[in-house]
DNA sequence: AGCGCTCCCGTGAGCGCTCACGGGACCCGG
DNA sequence: CCGGGTCCCGTGAGCGCTCACGGGAGCGCT
């Protein structure tokens, strides 16, 4: 889809008013505005000389002036996935709250695509907040010198501001719920961009850890989605037919595992457990519904926006790590 | 959560980097926007006289000048109901084609928070769209001059620009399918805010005209949530326990009630059947799937860009009417 | 008549930036 | 020695609007 630039009709100017109705560009001001100092049939006459010309006051010039108006810019990647509504609902909630507008970018896991979305953003908006999926999107951020609230990708964001995610403590939940039922044989759907994303590393360490039977073959990668889970899952369990319980990347994956299992006529938990990541509500439709680890992901975008106000004043956000925790639903 | 305005620190302009660089303006900005005409060394200076004041050009200024950037302003009602992200999905898409930002504004169905994000929309943005709740709603952006697309309500918008939805044929479609599978005594979910929705009354007139027996008591009223179709089918069993049948206002109703239904021990479709309206893809994660009028809601989004970019452009849009199928899944 | 007040309305300046120029410094060839 | 070119850099104007002022007209009062 793409589509040739509209020569966009000029628009009228205060000056064009102004002019048709007889009267000078402050006269215009105070009509529209609504504010004093102004005859009512004036007023009138110059609201109607607007409407005539389809005057509206340029949101430009108006900032030039006023220049209080907040926009934040925020990066996700791919808003049919639950996830990201969730997360927008809280960043949505708190810039309501301090008067920003929020500006979306979508860019669909596609890292070219967040690089254009960031240089966009960064002459569009004040500050920036989202999920990037490669550090080098991330250096490409810090390069253009917006203020970016970075939010936890799963790869280690070094020194740059913004809202962590604490990844191996919610892995050790996942895994060890899976060892304490008694499964020692287990897999992982994996759904990272990026090589050095913690969770697999840290599902790894922690099974090893835990005395279970893992090795690098007992991972799957996944595109992020449900069809993914549902694939993977497939290639998973033909592969390793002795595994009983598996660990996801995300809740969209669990979700898409658990139909893969079951049109293999196997019965979760009973025959093959699994655990999600993000305790997405999404989790709790399906049948049985997702045990996971929870991450209240709407106050995680509550805090980026205050992470990003922090940036805003000049401050350096202290940092903010969210600590999972686990929800034992029917899956696992 | 409410936030006092934090004092933004006063940015720093075009003209400090000069004089901290010993430059002037011009220079930096041919520094800062890579162009030619400018001697190596110094664009170093002056890049760094920029990195240590914290500059960043005003987004208001430019605009002033290169007038190309156009902001859409999209108005949903909540980003947690999945029907949304799937409609700004569509409208992201479209938008990203023209080059345009879109800036998001949740109201949370509440009329009130409607009409202040219409306010700052209008000036905040060149053009919106969105779904309004009520045609007070509706009249005052038309009074704000705004130039905005109506997505379909569910109530008649008179001559608004916009794009529609064929709802009685839709929900023809629904009450033919349950009368076709045998059903007689049927009853609807109603989720809509204002009176003059369309669902309901058309829901009363085909079923009448079909001869099927039903009254305004086969119609209960919910929040559109899935707790409020769980809520309102139990209400709606009790009061009418030989129904066999039922319509709802959309999926999220629908999954409420089909949980509802079988929370209260009874099985769908056997016991009671259900069709919602949207077909969005939740609907297929219960069990059963929801059966459900079909109506592509991403493609509405890319309408409703295209409508607002005729809008833009002067011209009227010419109306558009989205034809909703059928799609029979597992619950009707 | 002269003063002060209210009610309207208009003019200059400036928000921060870019575009279109103009112009100095320097080098080269004739 | 001078015209012409290249390489840099700076100055005025203006984008569309609002803020701070100034000021004319009309009225009532002393």
């Amino acid at each position: 889809m793409n589509v040739s630039p509209e020569p966009r009709a000029k628009r009228a100017t205060i000056e064009d008013v102004a002019k048709l109705a007889g009267v000078s560009r402050q006269t215009v001001s105070r009509a529209v505005n609504d504010k004093a100092e102004i005859d009512a049939e004036t007023k009138r006459r110059v609201l109607e000389a607007a409407r005539t010309l389809n005057y509206r006051p340029s949101r430009f010039a108006r900032g030039l002036i006023r220049q209080d108006t907040t926009t934040l810019g925020l990066i996700i990647s791919d808003i049919g996935n639950p996830f990201f509504p969730e997360l927008a609902s809280g960043v949505l909630r708190a810039a309501q709250a301090r008067d920003w507008q929020v500006v979306l970018y979508d860019t669909g896991e596609d890292p070219e695509r967040e690089v254009r979305a960031l240089t966009t953003l960064a002459d569009q908006a004040d500050v920036g907040a989202g999920f990037l999926s490669t550090p080098a999107v991330l250096a490409h951020a810090v390069k253009l010198g917006v203020p970016f609230a970075v939010l936890d990708p799963g790869w280690d964001t070094g020194s740059a501001p913004g809202v962590g995610i604490d990844v191996p403590s919610g892995v050790r939940l996942a895994v060890e719920h899976l060892a304490a039922a008694g499964h020692r044989r287990i897999g992982m759907i994996d759904g990272a961009d990026d090589p050095r994303d913690k969770r697999r590393a840290s599902f790894l360490a922690i099974a090893r850890e835990l005395g279970l039977a893992v090795d690098d073959d007992a991972v799957e990668s996944a595109p992020r989605s449900i069809e993914g889970g549902a694939a993977a899952v497939r290639a998973l369990t033909s592969r390793r037919p002795e595994i009983t319980g598996i660990f996801t990347y995300n809740d969209v994956l669990a979700v898409g595992a658990v139909r893969g299992l079951k049109a293999a006529g196997l019965r979760v938990p009973e025959d093959c457990a699994v655990v999600g990541f993000d305790g997405l509500p999404l989790g709790e439709l399906v049948e049985p519904p997702i045990t996971s680890v929870y991450v209240d992901i709407r106050r995680m975008g509550e805090l980026a926006v205050a992470a990003a106000a922090e940036l805003l004043a000049g401050r350096a956000p202290e940092p903010v790590l969210m600590r999972p925790e686990l929800r034992v639903r029917g899956s696992a």
